[in-house]
RNA sequence: GCGAUUGUGGCGAAGUGGUUAACGCACCGGAUUGUGGCUCCGGCACUCGUGGGUUCGAUUCCCAUCAAUCGCCCCA
């Protein structure tokens, strides 16, 4: 076969699209419990919402975007994340003019980001991300903190770090950059060339360069921390405050930046150690971004939200050896051989079905060992046995596959036998 | 965009410049002519990513190409 899935795309086949429905059920319903709505935006937008809303030197926007002209001649581009696409319909849709304020909602789907695909990093990848728009109380920053923190607790993830900062008003954030770039300018000789070019693209990521993390510059950088004016410096205590209120751990890291544009006042990122992962220890990022409505062209909202992608959540319930229930399995396997018995299968298995219980039965003309390997591969509690012998005498036989024992039922008992059956099983 | 590694049956994986390409798992058939999970026996790659070259001869050597994986940058 000479037709590939395209680079950086996966098949989720059904042994893993069972784990994904899992984790889906488990992210509408905590965003049940904490009020949050879905919401669901095309999965393509127009190029200027992105260039605008993530933000125009940055990397997503500047190299890693799957961009398009359609028929029409318009620019169109596959989202390369979810809020800007929100924000969007918040503004088109006239949410701000709802009487619910903030306006909290959630979205689950895939993003697309053009980039060299390695462990962690996919070309089409899914993000579950919450927005809380309309509000800048501090409380709803530590809520959608919150509501991270106990998704990834639920589903039984463990040791994972919570990191903090704040990055201030533009003002703040302005004055911290032209510090660093003071600081740094005059000996940037002798750091990577990999600083060389932060140096005036993103000064704030020096900081964390691996390469020159013991040159004597590195700490006596300027601190985001110093730079907060009052008002930035109070919101981040408040939020703090808050998150120690709600017993959850976090750790406060100046040098945390986030890549997109729009982030003021809180960032954070929950991150995983190690082992096993790769380079990647991010699984999720989020911020503030008070602006961003009006970027966008609609009234002063203040939002917060944060995304993170369900293939790391995935990566790391491995490396972590968190198993999620799996339910696959029949309760009845109907074993039939010959065409009479398969034709009354066909219609036992139309009752079983419409009374609740799961059962299939041979396609490929199997023997009668090889429908009961079947069975027994699919995990089937019974096994129904369906024969000539069976059809004359008007029964069939009923198999334990777990007991091993079985007995003739009459076949019009059948349906109401297995449902009773079955029910002692749950017990 | 740059770098590294890899590319043998459905999966995992050995191997060699020379005639029939180990093995394990899975699968199929039989021992058990209507009963699974255990055991035993048998079957299962005109072919070693693709194209070209070297050679009497290449799956094994060389080059190119494609793909996968991992890393850099950056991020979810």
């Amino acid at each position: 076969m000479d037709i590939r899935i395209p680079r950086g795309t996966q098949d989720i086949l059904p042994d893993d699209a069972r784990r994904w429905q899992y984790i889906e059920d488990k992210i509408h319903d905590i965003c049940r419990r904490f009020n949050y709505a879905e919401i669901r935006t095309p999965i393509f937008e127009q190029t200027e919402l992105f260039q605008r809303g993530v933000g125009d030197t940055t990397d997503i926007v500047q190299k890693e975007m799957y961009t398009f002209t359609d028929r029409g001649g318009r620019s169109l581009t596959l989202r390369p994340e979810g809020t800007a696409a929100v924000v969007r319909s918040y503004v088109e849709n006239k949410l701000y003019g709802s009487a619910v304020q903030p306006q909290k909602l959630y979205y689950i789907g895939p993003m697309f980001r053009y980039e060299r695909p390695q462990s962690g990093r996919m070309r089409q990848f899914v993000q579950f991300g919450v927005e809380a728009i309309g509000s800048a109380d501090p409380a709803i920053d530590a809520e959608v903190i919150a509501l991270a923190v106990d998704f990834y607790k639920e589903l039984g993830l463990d040791g994972l770090k919570l990191v903090l900062n704040s990055l201030g008003d533009s003002a703040s954030r302005h004055a911290h950059r032209e510090a660093l770039i003071k600081h740094f300018r005059p000996q940037i000789d002798e750091f990577c060339d990999d600083c060389k070019n932060r140096l005036e693209a993103n000064p704030l990521r020096i900081l964390d360069c691996k390469t020159d993390k013991e040159h004597p510059l590195m700490k006596t950088a300027p601190s985001i921390l110093d730079y907060l004016n009052e008002q930035s410096q109070q919101y981040f205590k408040t939020v703090k405050e808050l998150l120690d209120e709600m017993g959850i751990a976090y750790e406060v890291d100046p040098g945390l930046v986030r890549g997109l544009d729009y982030y003021n006042n809180t960032a954070f990122e929950i991150m995983i150690e190690g082992k096993g992962f790769g380079a990647i220890t991010t699984l999720m990022g989020g911020g503030r971004y008070n602006g961003l409505v009006e970027e966008i062209g609609g009234p002063e909202s203040p939002g917060i939200g944060f995304a993170l992608s369900i293939e790391r959540l995935l990566m790391a319930l491995d490396t972590q050896g968190v198993t999620l229930p799996d339910s696959k399995g029949l309760d009845c396997y109907i074993a039939a051989v010959g065409e009479e018995p398969s034709k009354r299968a066909v219609a036992l298995m139309t009752e079983l079905r419409r009374a609740g219980i799961t059962c299939d039965k041979d396609y490929t003309a199997k023997k009668m060992k090889g429908q009961f390997k079947a069975a027994n591969r699919l995990g089937a509690l019974y096994t129904a046995v369906l024969g000539e012998d069976e059809l004359e005498k008007e029964v069939i036989t009923v198999k334990s596959m777990t007991e091993g024992n079985q007995e003739e039922i009459p076949l019009k008992d059948f349906i109401s036998y297995m449902k009773n059956k079955l029910e002692d099983e749950k017990k």
